[in-house]
DNA sequence: CGGCTTTGACCAGCGC
DNA sequence: GCGCTGGTCAAAGCCG
């Protein structure tokens, strides 16, 4: 809910848009929701109606209490969803474990990683590449806490696994190589998909672009790699392929997408953009605007 | 016309 | 050193 909205004085002007009724005819609801719903300051609305508004003012405070009701709305909307979430990331979790535990009791998906050890990645930088400035290095990496991997469910009903390590860090191992390699934080993706249909697109709400495809050693099917078109200079990337073991799974595994994304929602001068850029959308569409 | 996909070529790391 | 392999490039073609 927005503090912003919440404190303001009440302009409730009774609309109720895409709102159950707030029950002034409560026959039938329950008191404790009543009491929740219904705005405890009806008395200045009464105070304020006896003044001539302007219309443009009034307005404008149709439209605010428009947006507070759409508001409220949304509010009970991601609640319900988070809720949903919670128990299904939960659900999956126990799935896991149990799996994990009972040693191949049925379940099928998500199909463990073919190989704990990493593919051989060589560095970014290329001869070739000179005449173009490096993409900027990921931000460093939280310490690895396990070598697990961190399973959740996306709410478009994705299942991705974080790989805090992919690589093994063996204690004491004197491989600076392998140091390196255990910086990108790379989280994988599993996604159910119609065998049938042989494009490996992942519809995961970023937007990538498709820059090679190759047929890799230890899989049939074809390998996919994407890089992020959101921003010319933006290092995301992410490959696709079919599951080896079952080609109705496509599994996405993506390089620093959770590092940006964290990053970005982390910095306050991002959020301040966004919130100017989203409010500035918003009053772009609304019906009231003349 | 710009953005995207396709696909062969190229490059570099790694194992032998 | 050589071959294999994964990752990337870039030209060509397609599409809205």
């Amino acid at each position: 809910m927005d503090p912003w909205i919440s404190s303001q004085p009440s302009l409730s002007l009774d609309l109720r848009v895409g709102l159950p009724p707030l029950s002034h005819h409560h026959h039938q609801a329950p008191v404790a929701a009543v009491a929740m719903v219904r705005p405890k300051v009806l008395v200045e609305e009464n105070f304020l109606q006896p003044l001539k508004k302007d219309p443009e003012v009034a307005a404008l405070e149709a439209e605010l209490q428009r947006m507070g009701a759409e508001n409220r709305q949304l509010s009970e909307m991601l609640a319900a969803v988070a809720a949903k979430y919670e128990a299904l990331q939960s659900q999956f979790s126990d799935m896991v474990t149990a799996s994990a535990n009972g040693g191949g009791g049925g379940a099928k998906h998500p199909p463990p990683p073919r190989r704990a050890a990493p593919s051989r990645r060589r560095g970014s930088a290329r001869a070739r590449a000179s005449t173009t400035p490096p993409p900027r290095p990921p931000p460093p990496p939280p310490p690895p806490t396990q070598q697990a991997p961190h399973i959740h469910m996306m709410p478009n009903g994705l299942a991705a696994a974080s790989f805090p390590d992919q690589t093994e860090c063996t204690s004491g191992e004197p491989c600076k190589r392998i140091r390196e390699e255990c910086k990108p934080k790379i989280s994988k993706l599993y996604v159910h998909a119609d065998p049938s249909d042989l494009s490996l697109v992942v519809k995961d709400g970023y937007q990538w672009r498709k820059y090679g495809q190759k047929v890799t050693k230890d899989n049939p099917c074809p390998r996919a790699y994407f890089r992020c078109s959101f921003a010319p200079a933006c290092p995301v990337k992410k490959k696709v392929q079919r599951s080896a073991e079952d080609n109705t799974i496509l599994v996405a595994t993506r390089n620093l997408a959770e590092q940006m994304a964290m990053t970005l929602t982390r910095d306050p001068s991002f959020k301040a953009a966004l919130v100017t850029a989203l409010s500035g959308r918003i009053l772009e569409l609304s019906p009231t605007k003349d």
